[in-house]
DNA sequence: CTGAAAGCGCTTACAG
DNA sequence: CTGAAAGCGCTTACAG
């Protein structure tokens, strides 16, 4: 594998990417469909007929019933060992008339928040034995959402968890049958959701004041907000920054309105940057603060020196990002396993902790003459 | 919701955290269990009777099968949609003798890789009509490992899809059963596993390589190495550092074994920091190029003027960085596809893009007085 | 303690 | 073109 040939053998300018040509992509087919064994898979009768039994007792010991004898549950069991016996899921859960797994509906399940939500609910219904399936919502065509749930509420599911932090989710939440279980993630009390379908939500509008208080407290005069995507046009982050605000007296500049990822933040941040006005910054997630202190860097604007910039979520990344990102921790991890109790109605308490304000150190005073003195009220 | 009362409204000092008192998971019960309907769901002969046929005819317009009359096609079209009929997937799969549902296996679906391959397998699976499930893996725990395993290898699986970068992985390759169809995403051609699975990989040696040929094309007189968890005491990538320096009759330093995370790459890379031999970094992922490029600076050591670092997959954190890093890019994504090509067995071609080494800025030349003349031979 | 019967909700042959 | 029968692999009553 060698870069592509220069005579010097120094880097190829103007071109920012090398195919390593070589780097193909292996794929190794062993037997055709993996182990497959060709012959079809043994089910109870066989074990009953191996073990002398019928297959009643032998599902009476699968499921750990009692007023078997022990000497037969003993043979029954050697014979499951021997002939690698699992019962069918399938089958157990159509007769039992209830499926053990639950889905989880979501557009994008590499975004931070949705990926540990998803992680929670795996864990709690993994402890519970259930399974659990993803489905992804196209957030671009509505049809292929209605179809998404479609295919996912089928009679005999075991729940549905839809996460409800944007438009996909909440069109999602519109075309759901009446007669399935579902449970949503919305981003905040949303009183009309919020009365349809059980549902769990961090207090993103309170989080959202807190950090705008933290910028206003370190004496900018205002602070502009970068939004992620919303599933309403007043998202509660929103009103959380705007209220925190008003109630200082601060001016309330308009919301800039960007996608998820760095890339959108950097976009949305250029204009930011040139606006000699700006000095703070909250931004819906990390990512898109990420991407805001990237244009400020590119624009001479150093961050926390000349501009603060505070996100939303805490990701891994946040703490070892250059400023060290000041950012809102949200628990998605507890908030899935929150949702997964609700789906089971254990009226269990939930256990999500709090949105919790983690300062580091990308937020900070004003530069010099841009101060502003003002008491923050409560 | 208020900082925590303090007389001057100014930041309290030696708290890093506000707890942010009054912002609680917010949990709405709205009707117990969901909006689910108490009576039982209608059945295929529940409008088989209300449209005067019998439930064969139902079955027959459901999956669209020729030789019905178009008036009765119709007219059970009507009573499907007026009862809001849905077909059980259960008892569907159950008569039809196969599921169509693949599991994927991972030890951490939040991570990067692991996530954009299940959005991947997702893609593929629901374009194929096909359901994925997710089961994580215990990667502290082999028991649980062999239990999640068995819970999802029942005969009724439509497959399984290990994500076998870890032990977690390998571990539930080696106790999976025989006679379930699966397939392993592999940290590359594992001889072994390879023939007894088929399998996708990428090709991380060659890309390893490359990447450390970059480096010592720079100047640099070795490349020091920081490894994710690996599959294999051999991995790879470690390989193919290894190689490219021996090649260029490099030094070989000793492999700086990490975890996954910044927080990891940060512990490891600081006493690289404080080893002024060291100016070239490859960090197996960039997560860990992201903590060791926060030591390196908080050493005081600047990447890249003082030290080059170069990470591995090109998540979309990587370009925003400060510097923008140089990395390796990977395509989890279309691994993923493929994954769910080969438990399919169709015999398509493979789709992933080969790995690409994306020069940005996190790596330059070695400071003066440390730079070596080197001929890189192919 | 154990088994023969009936059923979960659908399907594939096989008859009309 | 349509229906009565038998079966997918398990289960829950009900008899012995």
């Amino acid at each position: 594998l060698t870069p592509p040939p220069a005579a010097d053998d120094h880097l190829p300018c103007g071109r920012e990417h090398w195919l390593l040509a070589s780097a193909l992509v292996a794929v190794t087919s062993a037997s055709p469909g993996g182990r497959a064994d060709p012959s079809r898979s043994v089910r109870i009768r066989d074990v009953a007929r191996r073990a002398g039994v019928s297959h009643m007792t032998v599902s009476r010991v699968i499921n750990g019933h009692p007023h078997v004898k022990e000497a037969t549950r003993q043979q029954v069991l050697a014979v499951i060992r021997e002939m690698e016996y699992r019962p069918s899921r399938l089958a157990r859960e159509l007769s039992l008339g209830a499926s053990r797994t639950v889905t989880v509906l979501t557009a994008n399940p590499t975004l931070h928040g949705p990926a540990a939500l998803l992680q929670g609910v795996e864990e709690a219904a993994r402890a519970a034995g259930f399974s659990v399936g993803v489905c992804v919502l196209d957030s671009a065509d509505p049809a292929a959402v209605a179809q998404s749930v479609d295919r996912v509420c089928d009679p005999s599911t075991g729940g549905v968890i839809v996460i409800a932090y944007d438009l996909a989710g909440v069109r999602a939440l519109r075309v759901l049958p009446t007669g399935v279980r579902v449970v949503a993630a919305l981003e905040a009390t949303d009183a009309r959701a919020g009365r349809r379908y059980p549902s769990v939500m961090l207090d993103d509008r309170s989080a959202a004041a807190a950090a705008t208080r933290h910028l206003l407290s370190l004496g900018h005069r205002t602070v502009h907000y970068v939004a992620a995507p919303s599933s309403t046009r007043a998202s509660p982050r929103t009103q959380g920054w705007r209220a925190a605000l008003r109630a200082a007296g601060a001016d309330v500049p308009r919301v800039v309105t960007a996608g998820w990822s760095p890339a959108s933040g950097y976009r949305r941040g250029r204009p930011l940057a040139a606006n000699r006005d700006v000095t703070a910054v909250l931004c819906g997630n990390d990512d898109l603060a990420f991407g805001v202190i990237h244009a400020m860097r590119e624009a001479g604007r150093p961050v926390p020196d000349e501009v603060s910039v505070v996100g939303f979520d805490d990701i891994p990344q946040a703490a070892f990002y250059a400023p060290p990102l000041t950012t809102v921790r949200l628990d998605f991890v507890g908030l899935g396993r929150d949702c997964f109790r609700l789906i089971r109605d254990t009226g269990a308490p939930a256990t999500a902790a709090p949105p919790e304000l983690v300062i580091r150190a990308s937020a900070g005073p004003p530069p010099k003459g841009r101060m502003c003195i003002r008491r923050i009220s409560p």
